[in-house]
DNA sequence: GTGTTAACGGGACCGGAGTTCCGTTAACTG
DNA sequence: CAGTTAACGGAACTCCGGTCCCGTTAACAC
């Protein structure tokens, strides 16, 4: 009763099941990628996440609503590969020999990276985006891990020159620079300062010295 | 050229711009919002915040459509009612005896409510909220404000006591408390348990101790 | 170069969120 | 206990986000 292969062939592909961009991302799909993606960036900058909607963006990529919505299909699909894009763009760690430098630089960092209006925005929304979408969330987590793994070798080297106990787990040192300020960010009004940063910076000293984020036993 | 007032006297009155429920509060309108929160919490935990519409938390409530919109209007501003109307229920503050064991408290608190299927996803979806919309940002920082200023004398008596610098900011000591849960809830996988509980206070404990957290100058 | 077909793009289409209209119910006033 | 009218509720309507269809363009293979 199934109409055999032969019959009806069209020059429109069967659905091969894959994502559209996977065998031919060269050219004209690495352009429209690229043209979506800093589509997205700005509308979001300017909407927020929750008024973020894909025919815009097309629009403003100057591409087929049509594209958008046959390679993305979601607004969280999409800020998930917006979030992987921004991942491969990150400002390399700094070394100034002291713990504390370290993570003074490291809060610098991502107390910029939350003020810059563009990048805040962004931000704001994929974690928005995370809280009710797993494909957000796990992308969100691939992009601190990756983060938190580049920053956490200025912890182990303190450890080594013995400026926190040995078995001090550095993943747990880097998230506690960041959270106060993404905290900060959004729950509160206040703007995130040059102070705020230092602060978070020393809380976080202070705690790996005092030997709270020692591995279990 | 304008109508008189007198022509047209119409039973349905003419638009006062208050917002509907201001007037009459009682008996039928309380029941309707006591319906309406309910039931978008029920919503809230089972779609999350991106998918939250108010026909279905109408139709949930056993309430007209029309009624919500008109009272609420937008997810967002239901959100912000929702929220100022769980400020009310907070659990009081328990006193220890010792800054480490109160913080300890706080932080054991704040990870069960965190932890509570109804309450995690409703706090999800506020914070989600408030990243794009400025009513939820200031129910969402009011509330924190209030939550804050209940936990902040056991900082004040520590102080007395002598276990915290005399300067110490009470306020930011809690926050450090709630800081890295929150933070473990929105960009890790990792489950919020007691031994994250334990490490926010003892961290948070360890800062204040070191003067992190003194006022300026 | 030529051929195949992945990927794009315009336009018609559809469903449901949000609005408007107006009649009904019941909260407050005296 | 009436009278006034704030607030509710059903139903029709509008508008637009998201889908579908199918023709066109251009990436990759040879």
């Amino acid at each position: 009763m199934t109409s055999g292969p032969e019959s009806r062939r069209k020059t429109t592909a069967p659905d091969t099941g894959a994502v559209p961009g996977t065998v031919r991302p060269g050219g004209r799909t690495a352009r429209v990628r690229e043209a979506v993606l800093r589509a997205a960036g700005d509308a979001l900058a300017e909407h927020g996440f929750a008024h973020l909607d894909l025919a815009e963006v097309a629009r403003r990529a100057q591409v087929g609503k049509t594209t958008v919505y046959r390679r993305w299909g979601t607004v969280t699909a999409l800020l998930a590969d917006l979030l992987d894009d921004m991942a491969e763009q990150s400002e390399p760690r700094t070394e100034t020999g002291t713990l504390l430098d370290d993570l003074a630089a490291n809060a610098a960092l991502v107390c910029r990276t939350l003020t810059d209006p563009r990048q805040g925005a962004l931000f704001k929304a994929v974690i928005a985006a995370a809280t009710c979408d797993t494909t957000a969330a796990e992308a969100l987590h691939r992009f601190y891990a990756a983060r938190v793994a580049e920053w956490a070798p200025c912890v182990r080297q303190a450890a080594d020159r013995g400026e926190v106990p040995a078995d001090t787990d550095p993943e747990q040192v880097i998230r506690a620079v960041s959270a106060p300020l993404y905290y900060q960010l959004l729950t509160t009004g206040a703007p995130l300062d040059r102070a705020a940063a230092e602060r978070a910076a020393r809380s976080a000293y202070a705690a790996a010295c005092a030997g709270v984020f020692r591995r279990e036993q």
